[in-house]
DNA sequence: CCGCCTCGAGTTCT
DNA sequence: CTCGAGGCGG
């Protein structure tokens, strides 16, 4: 194919374009800033020899063009330098050691306080005015961005008694967490960038060419840091007492101590509440406090040796996607999961990640090989965030068939999902008999995955009715099951035989029937007999049942194959009727609860039936109408909305003192 | 008919 | 835990 000039320009426009925004809006760029200028030069020469495809709109023509740099270069005094990080106790213990050899003393004082997640600033007085604020860039070299800080109310324009001639101060940038939430809601109504967290959301109102928007954005600063200048303190910590008299906010967060043990002590009670703090922190920041010991400790190529960040986990992880696979649901949904180089996030190594369905991996952009950010969406589920370069070649496409039967795969008009409907499809089964299986359904014990996949797998189960026949003799041939193990899958399915009409309800996995709806069917007809034989009306008459709940039980129950089923079930044994509630006490009654937390020495699920023994209804989720939610230890996102709606919450033991 | 409140379903790792 | 959607009250 011949070279095309103008679809040449036109291509490198939209790709210098892209990186603008991912550098000033999204602060997450991809390129160095060398390949960058390779591309910018390229479309330049380009269009200085095709003038005929000039264009005004061109990036090249824009002010705001990146290397067009708004950011004049600004040489720092002494190198901003970054913090060697650590993560556990130990490599504390081990950087003490070392500073505690260097400077051939054993007992030296150190001052910690809060990592803030922000964007480092170096502010720069003259004689007490502020003269100069540079970014950190790659630390020996920053962005002067002066006009943009001077937009932060924090930041002090003049001192009052500061020293004579130079004096540099560095700190934190940043934005407060309900100021980001507040930032993105309108950034939303603007139909503007969402930013992805404090950190860059901060960055970004500080790479804006227009102060006056970066004068709109509620930054603020602390100081943490002595840059150069003339000061009369001997340590870092009356340094920090200077600064506040200057009129800088420093770290709220801080502790003075020659106890390394105390330290250890205070990141492990601070992990807790910095989550309630106003601020993102990712960690702790411990220095020697003596600015002589610090001389002599001195800096490696990086870092300064008297200092350390003690870091928590991080909550979010790059990595890069092996391999996107499709998982095949009990209902047949098929779901995509990326399985990805493992990597630690939160504390724990992750391996998959859920993509929920093909509408987000559109929505995401990605492809496999691609590297990307992945979190723990409430500090559980690995969760995709976003593509951070696209390395991977071909698009993802929908399975054309079943991953695990072969057979084609179908689509609901207006639908998200893709949909195996073949009722006899392997992973189908299994996760019918697993759910089936499951905890809260009739909760056989010794029946997990593995088993359950064995047993399909061998032809030895098919349906619910099929466990109920499996021998001994069906048990001791599966992998590593002896007469114990065997005997133990063989009391757990005769046990499940007892099991109250509503756990059946749930186990049998019918649409829209979870293990709620289960319950006040179960508790409304008493036997599985008359649930059968109800009309749609009658269903409707149950609360909670409308016309899809109502349409799909009575569908259920009229399919040949289910009867079939049900009635080999009975012939089994199992219990078919609801017992009566056998209430405690009528003391909680009209009252609406919420369990959040693990309370000791019981499940949730064990707390919220006792609840309900005294007359309370149970909820998973808070709201208005929410008479108190009880909160126990680790207690998360409820507790959170609790306190929000303005919700009374009490503690498990005011709980149990309730009901006595 | 809209908006709030819930529930159901799928998902990960220890 | 989150998303999507059913049930129901206003």
């Amino acid at each position: 194919m011949s070279f095309n000039p103008a679809e040449e320009i036109e291509k490198l426009r939209k790709e210098i374009e892209h990186h603008n925004h991912l550098y000033y809006d999204l602060d997450d760029p991809v390129l160095s800033d060398t390949q960058y200028d390779q591309l910018y030069q390229k479309l330049k020469d380009l269009e200085a020899r095709y003038p005929q495809f000039a264009a005004a709109d061109s990036p090249t023509q824009k002010v705001g063009g990146k290397a067009s740099t708004a950011f004049s270069p600004v040489v720092h005094r002494t190198p901003m330098m970054s913090l060697d990080n650590s993560y556990n106790a130990e490599d504390v213990r081990a950087w003490h050691e070392r500073c505690a050899k260097m400077l051939s003393c054993p007992v030296f004082d150190m001052v910690l306080e809060a990592k803030i997640d922000g964007v480092s600033c170096s502010l720069t007085y003259t004689d007490g005015v502020l003269t100069t604020a540079a970014s950190r860039g790659d630390g020996k070299t920053g962005e002067d961005i002066t006009a943009n800080v001077l937009t932060v109310k924090d930041i002090p324009h003049r001192i009052a008694n500061a020293p004579a001639g130079i004096l540099e101060i560095r700190g934190e940038i940043y934005l407060e967490k309900k100021d980001l939430a507040q930032l993105n809601e309108k950034q939303a109504a603007a139909n503007q960038i969402i930013f992805a967290n404090t950190r860059n959301a901060a960055a970004g109102s500080l790479r804006q060419k227009d102060p006056s928007v970066t004068m709109r954005r509620p930054l603020k600063f602390f100081a943490h840091s002595f840059g150069f200048g003339r000061i009369n303190a001997g340590g870092f910590g009356d340094f920090i007492d200077d600064c506040r008299k200057w009129g800088f906010a420093v770290s709220p967060v801080r502790l003075r101590t020659s106890s390394i043990e105390e330290i250890i002590q205070f990141y492990q009670d601070f992990n807790d509440k910095r989550r309630t703090l106003p601020f993102d922190t990712d960690g702790l920041v411990i220095k020697v406090n003596s600015f002589d010991q610090q001389r002599i400790l001195g800096n490696t190529a990086k870092s300064p040796r008297w200092a350390i960040a003690f870091k928590y986990p991080a909550e979010q992880a790059t990595t890069t996607v092996k391999n996107v696979l499709f998982s095949v649901g009990r209902s047949g949904v098929i779901t995509p999961v990326a399985q990805v180089e493992p990597v630690s996030c939160a504390g724990v190594v992750i391996s998959n990640a859920t993509l929920h369905n093909f509408d987000e991996i559109k929505r995401l952009g990605l492809r496999v090989g691609d590297k990307i950010i992945l979190e723990r969406a409430g500090e559980v589920i690995p969760k995709v965030v976003k593509v951070v370069q696209h390395l991977g070649q071909a698009d993802i496409q929908p399975p054309v068939s079943c991953p695990a039967c072969g057979r084609p795969v179908y689509k609901a008009e207006g639908e998200v999902g893709y949909y195996c409907v073949n009722p006899a499809c392997p992973a189908q089964i299994k996760g019918r008999i697993l759910h089936y299986a499951s905890r809260a359904a009739m909760d056989i014990d010794g029946m997990g995955d593995a088993v359950v996949n064995e047993l399909v797998n061998r032809r030895f189960v098919s349906n619910f009715a099929d466990l109920y026949n499996l021998n001994f003799f069906h048990l001791l041939s599966l992998e590593n099951f002896k007469e114990k193990k065997s005997q133990n899958l063989l009391d757990g399915l005769e046990a499940s035989k007892k099991r109250p009409l509503s756990r059946l309800l749930f186990a049998l996995g019918i649409a829209f029937v979870g293990a709620k709806t289960a319950e006040v069917l179960a508790d409304h007809f008493h036997t599985l007999d008359a649930l059968m034989n109800a009309s749609i009306d009658e269903l409707q008459t149950v609360p909670d049942v409308g016309t899809a709940v109502s349409q799909s039980v009575y569908d259920f129950f009229h399919d040949p194959a289910a009867k079939e089923q049900i009635e080999l079930l009975r012939a089994t044994g199992l219990n078919f009727t609801q017992p009566q509630k056998q209430m405690s006490s009528r003391i909680l009654e009209g009252k609406t609860i919420v369990f959040t937390g693990e309370i000791e020495g019981m499940t949730r699920t064990q707390a919220e039936q006792l609840a309900r023994q005294h007359g309370a209804k149970t909820s998973g989720s808070v709201s208005a109408k929410t008479t108190f939610v009880v909160a126990a230890k680790a207690a998360g996102g409820k507790l959170k909305k609790a306190q929000s709606l303005g919700v009374k919450i009490i503690s498990a033991e005011e709980f149990f003192k309730m009901i006595q």
